[in-house]
DNA sequence: CAGTGCATCTCGATC
DNA sequence: GATCGAGGTGCACTG
């Protein structure tokens, strides 16, 4: 484990550590402003912050506050720094989109860089994945005769998260969602009914499964024909 | 300025400087796992990584690679530092909804905690709001006669972006997007269309104003007899 | 590469 | 506190 640190380090040695070290993730406490260009432009002022820099060529500026970065660019990108009117300038570039983020140091406080070793893959359940696995597995949680013919099923209007038949044998689709959903899901699901209607089925229910709806929702389901289920990812 | 770093610290050591600082950013690398128990439920065996702890109560897991964190916590969150079987655990907890963060380090390689000071509020240009600002200052880019009534407008379906009439008195609902948009914008604009026309409203026109639309959503528009308007927050 | 939809989305505004 | 929609969303996955 490579480990290395610099208190208050002048400009260049700095530079130094940030530009040679490419397989480290860094982190640079000091006061710094920042410039983007790209999706959307956007300004800083000067300010203390933490940026961390990535070895996949991420870019993180964080301030004391929120959980999502006050600026960033993300994994893919080239990081260079120079000294720049003698402060520290970290330069983060990437293609399609083109986009450009400065940090402009007045000052670094602390430095620390390391290599990391991770192997570990992060084990995820609850997610609308577990969801369509419980229906597939138990179709009749979703209502009895229910028989599921696929899962991601291509329509015009694009991929149905599962795609099935009632027991009088009336096309079903269903749109899973792993938590309490709003109108944008009602939408979604009747885009999916129509576009197979278009495509010739007839009378095809739409059921939104997910553990509650909205009061919008409910609305926008029965004045839609749609239906609803209540089922989370578990229980 | 208050910085503050321990290199290698014993764990008793780590939790101290963790659990009494409650106003500075403190940043942890070290060997750890992670179990999260929320609206989902994850783990993530051990593995070198940075952890972030801000005084607001945000807590972030960064492994070397990606923008998005392995693990988190969002702001509002209590963290309290414990010595648990000899080794350094860190806890997040919140309520609404019940979650639950804990860490625990096998290692602490480096620990820095800093006091931030910062005033400064980011300015960002080319957001949908900069998109609404130019068409409601000159709305014949929209289209000759266009009139705008309002913006935010509420209706059953949700608040709409723009709402207006045509230089034949025909009402239209604009719904505006920053970038490239795909199926679900469409489906967006025709719920607030459709709310509109149950509400007595005629031949309710909807117009998509972004900068381009996929094939797909253009296909959508065209089913649903929606339109089409190429513009961008800037130009 | 673009398109499509999920996410422990996050975040702000509004009710 | 819940709801709703924007976001420089990020991200995986598919064609």
């Amino acid at each position: 484990m490579r480990t290395r640190t610099l208190d208050a380090p002048a400009p260049d040695e700095a530079r130094a550590l940030v530009d040679d070290d490419d397989d480290s993730l860094v982190t640079l406490y000091g006061r710094c402003e920042v410039d983007y260009e790209g999706r959307a432009t956007s300004y800083l002022g000067p300010g203390d912050r933490l940026v961390v820099l990535k070895p996949d060529g991420t870019l993180l500026v964080h301030t004391d506050e929120q959980r999502t970065p006050v600026n960033w660019q993300p994994p893919g990108c080239d990081h260079t720094a120079t000294v720049h009117e003698g402060r520290l300038r970290v330069v983060s570039t990437r293609e399609t989109p083109e986009e450009t983020l400065t940090v402009d140091f007045d000052r670094v406080f602390h430095l620390t860089a390391m290599g990391m070793a991770d192997e570990a893959e992060l084990a995820l359940d609850g997610t609308e994945a577990d969801l369509k696995r419980r229906i597939l597995d138990d179709p009749t949680i979703v209502e009895p005769g229910f028989v599921p013919e696929g899962d991601e099923v291509p329509s015009s209007a694009g991929p149905m998260d599962v795609f099935g038949h009632d027991d009088e044998g009336t096309p079903v689709v269903l749109e899973l969602k792993r938590r309490r959903v709003g109108p944008d899901a009602v939408g979604q699901l009747n885009r999916y009914v129509e576009a197979l209607e278009r495509e010739g089925e007839e009378d095809v229910r739409g059921i939104l499964v997910a553990p509650s709806v909205t009061e919008r929702a409910a609305d926008l389901l029965d004045e839609a024909g749609l239906e609803h289920r209540s089922i989370g990812p578990d229980d």
